[in-house]
DNA sequence: CGCAGTTTTGAAAAAGATCAAGGCTAGTGG
DNA sequence: CCACTAGCCTTGATCTTTTTCAAAACTGCG
């Protein structure tokens, strides 16, 4: 296995596996297009727990999640977390930094064994200034995420801590599950912790709303990592969508 | 006065007062740059309560801000209002609705007599692929919002409701005061309900919070829609900044 | 199989929400 | 310019929900 910290640049064609291809933003140009910046990524391997970016930082790179997933945090002066993303597979991050010399707003953790392509801000400004429709894209893949943060705005706000319970399992069904010969399983990428962090209540509080979602019959956890939902359409009506 | 709907295309020169111009992301733009555009800039007059965008409307343009204020909410099932923003002269919104053809994620209500600039999406976006410098900038001010909708977040997640209040009266401290001579007046831009769906808290609870603020003498409220504040760096503790 | 780290559960305390009056403001019209 | 009133705002009492603290139970790894 390797260190946390091993940084290589043999993303060059990334044997004929270009990183940068899993993210829908770069998705729809063309290969040689790609291949104007595929020179400049790295990639860096970060084992579970490690720290990869710290909420202060100054973030000079976009990263792009290769393989595993990471949490998104802010932290409290009180030590309190609070979880605001789980980007995956395909997703990226630190764009929100390239053009502003501004410090990362939160911390990034490694959920399990990670794989991450960056591109240096300043490379990745020129190829946006020479490519004006990846720029576009972008545009519209923030405002998708301002759009969800919104949402997620609104939540805290006036929606009861059982309907943000089940909209955050609907969202981890959505994004984290398979299934098997019974029905639907979430592998949750967080532990109880990390979803009460998700939704900014306490962990003993969560319990006690999936205990009692298991015992409706609606859920059934499977240890401590996954989950069988039972009754979707139940959450669903919960969640009020 | 004029009715909540005129519509009139004389922005082409604005008596030479170009409002595009009072949008920093276009403020470093030469003027005859701005000029592209300018024609195809319309502007709006709207009454004090009228609904300006309607949440799940199509949004076909960029809206700017010429003079006034607005608040952009989301309304629940219930019928409780979140509100995310409080937007005033200079600020934009509805870009995040210009590339991909989504529907509002939001209401939008003037709160007192308001003028507004629109720009058709298609006009937009062309001059975003002849202007990439201001794409950047764009995604610079995206960058931006999505921090405080990410601050925000935090704030309802891990932060008592006291360390809230005290940073939404900052928040109007920077963005809505004048000062007289005995120090630092806010103008509110909402009322105490207003305040409280900002909040995501009920109105009585704010109510009972500022009142405490008024008793320790922190602060002092002028009337209903002005309130002084007395001592900021004691509201700068509490904020916890 | 056993231990360390999570998670669950229980009981008590705290924080907010809600309900119900009553009071104040600011705009209106005499 | 003052009195009036509708709409806001404040206050009190009670109720609900969530947090907190403490301890027991469980999970999963070694």
């Amino acid at each position: 296995m390797k260190g946390s910290e091993n940084l290589e640049n043999i993303c060059d064609y990334c044997q004929h596996d270009l990183c940068i291809k899993r993210v829908p933003v770069f998705a729809p140009l063309e290969i040689n297009v790609l291949e104007e910046i595929v020179p400049y990524v790295m990639r860096r391997n970060y084992a579970r727990g490690s720290l990869i970016v710290h909420e202060g930082d100054l973030l000079t790179s976009l990263y792009i999640i290769n393989k595993g997933s990471v949490k998104a945090f802010k932290t409290s002066l009180q030590g309190k977390e609070q979880i605001l993303y789980v980007f995956a597979e395909g997703d990226f991050f630190g764009e929100s930094y390239l053009f502003n010399n501004e410090e990362s707003g939160y911390s990034i953790e490694a959920l399990e064994e990670v794989q991450i392509c960056t591109l240096e801000k300043s490379h990745f400004q020129n190829f946006l200034l020479a490519n004006p429709e990846v720029a576009l894209k972008i545009i519209e893949e923030l405002g998708r995420r301002i759009n969800l943060l919104e949402i997620n705005i609104q939540s805290m706000g006036v929606r009861s801590v059982d309907t943000r319970v089940a909209a955050l399992l609907l969202e981890y069904l959505e994004k984290f599950s398979f299934d098997d010969a019974t029905g639907p399983i979430i592998q949750l990428p967080l532990s109880r912790e990390g979803m009460a962090n998700s939704l900014g209540i306490a962990r003993e509080t969560l319990s006690r709303k999936l205990t009692a979602l298991e015992q409706q019959g609606y859920i059934q956890s499977v240890g401590n990592k996954a989950l069988r939902v039972i009754d979707k359409s139940y959450l669903e009506k919960m969640a009020g969508r």
